[in-house]
DNA sequence: AGCCCTTTGTGAACCGATGCACAAAGTCAG
DNA sequence: CTGACTTTGTGCATCGGTTCACAAAGGGCT
């Protein structure tokens, strides 16, 4: 029993990382009926090395058969669990501007036992309107709401200068998942995850190589 | 000169991906009219830590001061330059849905030299409507919009199984950066920069942590 | 039943990134 | 001008993650 017991402690973060890809890419064979699927294959649909792939699934258990594969919807099930979606999550949007409003109208999350559970905003003009089904909230009763609808994750979809603020608030009644939009650095306690999309970031990274692939070759010239 | 001749190749990636982080924070600094800052204080502001900080500037020369720290302004430009900014960049968004419109109606890209040169959708009920003063052409045009307006970073917000088709296309015409929102992996020659963006895989990521600390204690009577 | 073929799971080398710790460099006060 | 103090830039140990390569495991064919 000590020895074929999952590794459940220590899956490393990069590996944490990947999962939902190998899920999504499993979603999609199972979907077109595919009942095993060897690692060189799942590694192809995600994207990685089969190496890193096996390796991957090795920290969950030895849930594959030598000589065959993996069972496209053990796995899933598998991975599944892991990640904790055989529950679901109740998420709160704060910010209904452009971005949280097409963050609640998508449909992506509920598929993945995402469900928006509150969408909440500062602005007398937003609040009570009803978006995506969902009434907005007013962001004074922002620790009541997060209460009373059990919310878990809280994303934040609002100005960088109130990020800190609405931070601070959805901490101290106990929030310890964050999604974050806002570009600043937000400072918590280290018992809670942030975790940031910054879209900005992303282009100037791509920014970076483009400039790299233009001009690198002709920049022997001026380094001369 | 050869001694002195900043490090232009070899920038790892880790370091770039930390360098918008840094000019944001400098940014900030120079408009309160801080003039020089030391490594620490801005490793603080960025929210990492002060050693890497330094070995992240050193890569791109030593433009600080023993004793004094860093002139806010010249890291600014010294960044900026590095990455890319002092050009502008003419950005495609493909896909006007609730992610493409929200997109397109920020304010934070342009700030960057970031400049939404041109929408572009399949759906004959938004081509023609004007979404944050521009003119949203139909996916038919999308190589000649490409070419016309020099676009070269393309940012796809289209449905996952629209997004390998677009991004064959745009490769076709010359694009080598392509923003990915669309839950797929697309595959592009190898010169070709791809970075994803997928909300889902980090809300799944906030999950395994939550249930971690959730279940982890707990978890023994699980697994006894 | 036995053999061959496929594919997993992992040991070990490798690689890039991190963070400590300190000498070298430079400032500034007196 | 000198000496004390501050802060950079980096050598080095360490760590987490990636990749290769292969022995062990299992399935299926004859
Ligand atoms: N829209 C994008 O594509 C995009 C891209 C990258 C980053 N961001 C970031 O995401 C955040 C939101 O962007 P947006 O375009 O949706 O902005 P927005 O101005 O359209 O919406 C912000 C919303 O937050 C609300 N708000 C302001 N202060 C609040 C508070 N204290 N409590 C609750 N709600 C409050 C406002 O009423 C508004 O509805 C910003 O930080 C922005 O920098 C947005
Ligand atoms: N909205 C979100 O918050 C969100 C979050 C995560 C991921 N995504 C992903 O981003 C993408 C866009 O999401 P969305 O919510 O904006 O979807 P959406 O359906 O609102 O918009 C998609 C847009 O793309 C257009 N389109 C479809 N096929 C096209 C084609 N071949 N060429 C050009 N345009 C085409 C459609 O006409 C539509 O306007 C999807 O892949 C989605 O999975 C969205």
């Amino acid at each position: 029993m000590s020895s074929s017991q999952p590794r459940d402690r220590g899956i490393p973060e990069a590996t944490v990382a990947r999962l939902p890809l190998y899920l999504r890419a499993l979603h999609g064979m199972a979907e077109r009926g595919v009942a095993t699927v060897s690692s060189e294959d799942l590694a192809a649909a995600a994207g990685v090395n089969s190496a890193k792939l096996r390796k991957d699934l090795s920290h969950l258990g030895s849930y594959g058969t030598r000589g065959v594969g993996y069972d496209v919807e053990y796995l899933v099930y598998q991975i599944s669990r892991e990640l904790g979606l055989t529950q679901d999550w109740a998420v709160a949007i704060v910010g209904v501007g452009n971005l949280g409003r097409a963050l609640a109208n998508y449909g992506g999350f509920v598929s993945r036992g995402f469900r928006v559970a509150a969408l909440v905003d500062a602005d007398p003009e937003v609040v009570g309107d009803t978006i995506a089904g969902l009434n907005v909230e007013h962001i004074d009763e922002l620790e009541a709401v997060i209460k009373r609808r059990g919310v878990s994750i809280v994303v934040l979809a609002i100005p960088a200068a109130a990020a800190q603020e609405v931070c601070d608030r959805v901490v101290a009644v106990g929030v310890t998942s964050i999604l974050n939009f806002a570009p600043v650095v937000l400072s918590v306690p280290e018992t809670v995850d942030v975790r940031k999309v910054d879209l900005s970031i992303e282009l100037q990274i791509l920014a970076f190589h483009e400039q790299r692939k233009a001009g690198g070759p002709l920049m022997a010239v001026d380094s001369q």
